[in-house]
DNA sequence: ATGAAAGCGCTAACAA
DNA sequence: TTGTTAGCGCTTTCAT
């Protein structure tokens, strides 16, 4: 195998030289450092990781944990991630937890391989065992929109966004706001719809508006879902919502379609409103409340790389405070004022 | 740091031994081995991958390279090829192109790390250069639905994709068939729509049907580009189509969705064709071209490791022969006969 | 600024 | 079956 010493011996230096050059560390003159680099060039070298690592103890390597990478939101994140990381020479390792499937595996083997520098989770819940555990490992950890014990996090206000969405739906005029949740998710991981509904509870309170239980429903984050969901409760004439609260933007777009198919106007008959800002929202007018999901993924790595760059990690000393991630509302044309008569008209 | 010799010490039995016992290589007494185990477990040690991957030249992680983490296609595959490495114990090192953003780093700098015991591409289009500088790593390659030299890859038959997705149409009686391709791709990457085109234009000459420049477009893989590029091509109320072929399951959406903009009803006016089973089609009752998505990333991932545990690897003294993979129509109620009045009756 | 030498933590001959 | 020993390829003191 083409190692550093055949650099070294290619450029006429010793192998501790040949690394300084290379590497940048220590003081090689400026003559021999070009010599060094063009053997190097010439010959092809690339310098093996493994052997690097052992012998300085960073292996350029973040971990990135995270539920499921086929879903919207987190590959937007990762996408976010992979481009700070790339940029700042780290690689990145993956670990979907798929659901729960790989979940043990992953806490309990994978993560505690010692081949990172660093972990980056995002959206996961973590019991204080897995946190500790992790936390031995003493690498720095940021999690994003997740709850994990001792760990640096970045936090959009879930209740906010919540509230937000709700308020924008009653300052229009609305009464008549049902909400559609994603609580079908696994209780491993971040209750993000929980909160936003707490938040849209909270709105409705305050305003004064009435909250019907069946204009409280649960589905599981999909269009697919959402859509089955919603047509029962839109399918009653009498007794329907003008406004639709949603806890995700692909929710959002699943109520549109099947208001669309019971022949109701979106927004003149119902109004609905999503969160993320997905990309699908826009062929639909959708309004939503923008979370900036990819700039998460960039934040979060930056506030990783920072702190794998820092003087020194105060090992736990410091309890990380949250990073609070802006949040911002999107209008577009599927929110509008209700109109004057809410029931049907038959004609 | 805790390492393997403090288990040993604890064990009471040498490095060596305890190396056998944890690794499970070599031959260790049931007793032994138990006692070193239960060690290891108590001091609750991990072996450090950098020093094991250094000895015996393997890393237990397999690199991946794709385009954009961000698109549904990539993403599923991901799924199904990180499910297959976690449960072989194997780590899953993601290199996302972003477009052409990262390509030549990570093609020149990160995949050359030695840091990996195999790689797996999709949908990447390599030249040769890149190519051979990737094999002269030594260890095994496996492409998916990609086009590199002197690598083994597996391939859906893109041609007849197209050809089937078009003789459906045809065999429901269509004449006035349009096309939808997706050729806003960059020139790095596998030309998947343009092959699909081909077999679309194949099945319209041997049906002897006439191909209207016009009726063949070009849009961008996204809903909301083939949302806006479709909807002048329906706007003519004269000489419309009445089906429509897309290179993919997402552009097909966005024809659905602007037909309804434009009151079109589908399928009675206007059949529409997909390739993918992309969740969302579900809920539009999208007729497609399955291609069993995240079955892709399994077998890729299979085969790959197949490579890994072989005998030995020729050292590309083997062509590698594509691997075929399959692909299914599944019909639902986006497609239909055209109706009697291809023409639109103003009443 | 450079070289010699020790060692990162583990595995794999080779002996015993 | 077990222990001894010599590396894996690089970095980094410590001399010079």
């Amino acid at each position: 195998m083409l190692g550093i010493k055949d650099v070294a011996l290619a450029a006429g230096v010793s192998q501790a030289t040949a690394s300084r050059a290379l590497s940048g560390r220590g003081s090689v003159s400026q003559s021999t450092r070009e010599r060094v680099r063009a053997a190097a060039a010439e010959l092809g070298f690339q310098v093996s990781y493994h052997a690097s690592s052992l012998a300085t103890g960073r292996s350029r390597n973040i971990g990135v944990v995270l539920p499921h990478v086929n879903r919207w939101y987190f590959s937007t994140v990762l996408e976010g991630l992979t481009r700070q990381l790339i940029d700042a020479g780290y690689d990145l390792t993956l670990y979907d937890f798929q659901g729960d499937r790989h979940r043990k595996t992953v806490l309990n083997d994978f993560l505690l391989r010692k081949r990172l520098d660093g972990v980056i989770t995002v959206g996961l819940r973590l019991g204080d065992e897995d946190a500790t555990r992790l936390l031995s490992l003493g690498i720095p950890f940021v999690s994003i929109g997740g709850s994990v014990p001792g760990i640096t996090s970045l936090l959009v206000d879930e209740h906010a966004i919540g509230r937000l969405a709700a308020e924008h739906l009653i300052s229009l005029g609305h009464k008549r706001i049902a909400h559609v949740g994603g609580e079908h998710e696994s209780k491993s991981y971040f209750q993000v719809s929980r909160s936003r509904r707490e938040g849209y509870q909270a709105a409705m309170e305050s305003a004064g508006l009435e909250q019907r239980p069946e204009w409280s429903v649960l589905s599981d984050y999909t269009v697919n879902g959402a859509y089955t969901t919603v047509k029962s409760l839109l399918g009653d004439p009498y007794n329907r919502p003008t406004a639709i609260c949603c806890a995700s933007d692909e929710m959002a777009i699943g109520v549109i379609l099947a208001a669309r198919d019971l022949g109701l106007q979106v927004p003149e008959q119902l109004s609905v409103i999503g969160v993320d800002k997905h990309p699908l929202g826009t062929v639909f007018g959708l309004t939503t409340v923008d979370q900036f999901v990819e700039d998460q993924g960039r934040r979060a790595a930056l506030t990783l790389l920072d702190a794998l760059s820092a003087p020194h990690i105060d090992d736990s000393i410091s309890l990380p405070a949250p990073i609070e991630l802006p949040v911002r509302i999107v209008a577009r044309s599927s929110t509008a004022a209700p109109s004057s008569s809410p029931n049907p008209t038959f004609h």
